[in-house]
DNA sequence: ACCTCACATCAACTTATTTTGATGTGATTA
DNA sequence: TAATCACATCAAAATAAGTTGATGTGAGGT
């Protein structure tokens, strides 16, 4: 079982990573091809892979297959996802306030 | 030195970990001393001060010193910083659309 | 001054993430 | 159909993050 914290950890973890967000970086000026993320990357192909999968499995990353070669690019939805998500959580609920409740 | 890219992952870090997250998810309602975190979250003592330490150098949460107790609560400030920097880094860049350079 | 409480820090350990190189797979080309 | 290209997957190694228990520290209380 998984819990919702545990769910909603992983969606961060796509902006957690360096790499990943050189190749957000990439992606914000439109589709690219998994080959022309790489040379800007110092990382190697399999490294590459393995942090496009995360992407991708995040939701903020789209792929596309044409051919031999992988096109990625931002997620519309992936986004407005991540960011209602990062709202809700840190938004301070006045509807239950409560005072600290400590001992003192 | 520290790339910009790696100081952005570190704001994220805070989001990233399902014992933080429940943490925010108390403060919600308000600011909470330590002994009160802590007896909601299948943790120990050093383990939470570990959380909060991540969570204030990602500048999502506040504390406040109270004689001997320690308060913590959301910080606005940490919060919309957080969300700019998400919307920034997952905007798509209109004014420098590209093609995607493969060579097909 | 001494004791206790609340929390921070440390070191050892466990677990998860990332990197690397080798190998596999499916599409395209010769 | 054999070779090649683009990428995925795997396993091993390196690194980072999280947990745990012991010890340190500073504020109060006695």
């Amino acid at each position: 079982m998984e819990t919702v914290h545990e769910k909603n950890a992983k969606v961060f973890k796509a902006f957690c990573d360096p790499k990943r967000l050189a190749v957000l970086e990439q992606l914000r000026s439109g589709e690219k091809c998994a080959c022309v993320l790489l040379d800007k990357l110092d990382i190697g192909q399999s490294g590459l892979s393995y942090h496009m999968k995360i992407l991708c499995e995040s939701g903020i990353v789209d792929s596309r297959q044409q051919g031999k070669w992988t096109h990625y690019r931002l997620s519309e939805t992936g986004r407005a996802y991540a960011l209602a998500l990062l709202q809700q959580i840190t938004a301070p609920d006045t509807a239950q306030l409560s005072c600290c409740g400590c001992k003192e």
